[in-house]
DNA sequence: CGCTTCTTTGATTCAACTCAATGGATGTGG
DNA sequence: CCACATCCATTGAGTTGAATCAAAGAAGCG
């Protein structure tokens, strides 16, 4: 299904960003009041997204960012043998599509994990807003600044960290994000399968599977299905860095 | 030592972008006459910088991009236990910097691996041009993208290929970036050591010197000590991503 | 030219993967 | 509402690719 085949056209439903409660999490974060009127005139709502589909996929033709409004959403690319590599998860107040701005064209596809909803910003007109709204460009650098220091944090996490580290680090990151949307930060549930968690950090199910049960059987956490209880925050973050300091250096350079 | 101690003041040496051989590489990319005259006006030059001093440290304030004019860098975060994790390396016509674009502050450090040279690109007014020069901002955000991009594949190499394709990968990508710069891409030094190959794909010394010698012996590449020569890019290439289709779907989601 | 650093090579170990089988949840259609 | 199918998660046993440990050789440096 296209997104044009709709009876209601979600796409004209003008959003507004000033009465988003996600506005200092999102793109209009430090704007002025006045700039905000003007990027509200770009940004584009939509209709939901079930679970399962596509939000855009692999060499589609770039147009837009998107906003996550509700719910959630996978970012993945796929490898030579057509196997897929989860490159990241995004939540109400993320913004993706970043990647395609170089080629216009899409360089991984993005499915929703749950149904959600969603805030277009077309390119080009954000491209040329940015030039009148100094602190609007500066904002999309900073969001673009900020998407490279987390992958870079997500490589140190799967190259130096041992599976038990790397799942306590996942959870974490959850927890602070999901703090930061006004959430709990010790319950939450997980909208994605213990096969995109293992996908997503480079383990099999099996091994996130057995993990997340021997977290639980520490007391670490409460775990059931999909609902997850931080019972041990403290327990859980010094888990993330585990390995013990000085005899540790089997990667380390100079 | 401070880049101020120096007598001549190298950072006023205005860098001439219009007669750069890198400006269709770099920043000036894709930009008219006119533009460049205005992006001349900021960008400034600098004394060359010596194996293992630092461009900048992790925490510095951020005042600039650095564009790579010769020469090569790495850059590495550092984990918990003070482990390096190097995330990228950055060789002529790259620019490097833009994760701290966010808090103000460098997120990484780098370190030059042999005797380099650079212009800086102060940030503020980087940004000041932007506003008035359209393929500029866009030419940032297609630099930024693309750094996103790239630390995607990079993410699917580490998280999805064997040690073996993850070197084979390497080679190639090495390869590829000095045929764009005008090198042989059959035949190049490597300016890092095995240990920050290693630290960089996640693997130890001991394995990536098996490999390069494990390829030598097969007759894909010629190594002795930092100078490679690869004697069949085909096979190169076909080990990248040597791992059978369809039995392999070890993290595969979906 | 002695010292340090980098690289190579071999033997052994182990964390995570693979293979295998079962169990629980959800959904569908008769 | 039950029977069946499917999908997802769990648990166990055995295997393996890369790490670790160890030691020696080569290169570069002061």
């Amino acid at each position: 299904m296209n997104k044009h085949d709709q009876v209601i056209d979600f796409s004209r439903i003008k959003t507004s960003c000033s009465s988003c409660n996600l506005q200092e999490l999102c793109l209009p974060r430090g704007l002025s009041e006045k700039d905000l009127d003007k990027l509200e005139l770009v940004v584009k709502g939509s209709k939901p997204l079930h679970k399962g589909h596509h939000l855009f996929r692999i060499n589609d033709k770039f147009d837009s960012l998107y906003a996550v409004r509700s719910g959630s959403v996978k970012s993945y690319i796929i490898d030579e043998h057509g196997e897929e590599q989860i490159i990241g998860f995004y939540f109400p107040g993320e913004i993706l599509g970043f990647d395609a701005i170089d080629s216009k064209q899409h360089t991984c596809s993005s499915v929703a994990l749950e149904t959600s909803t969603f805030c277009y910003l077309p390119f080009e007109r954000l491209n040329e807003i940015c030039l009148k709204i100094p602190d609007l460009q500066n904002q999309m650098f900073r969001l673009l600044s900020r998407e490279l220091t987390s992958e870079n944090k997500l490589l140190l996490t799967i190259n130096r960290k041992t599976a038990e580290e790397r799942i306590a680090t996942f959870l974490i990151s959850l927890s602070s994000r999901f703090k930061i949307l006004g959430y709990s930060a010790r319950e939450y549930n997980l909208s994605m399968s213990r096969q995109e968690i293992g996908n997503y950090l480079g383990l099999t199910i099996e091994t996130v599977s057995r993990l997340l049960n021997r977290f639980q059987s520490n007391g670490v956490i409460t775990i059931n299905r999909k609902a997850i209880r931080i019972e041990n925050l403290a327990a859980l973050q010094a888990i993330c860095d585990k390995t013990l300091s000085n005899q540790n250096n089997k990667h380390s350079a100079a």
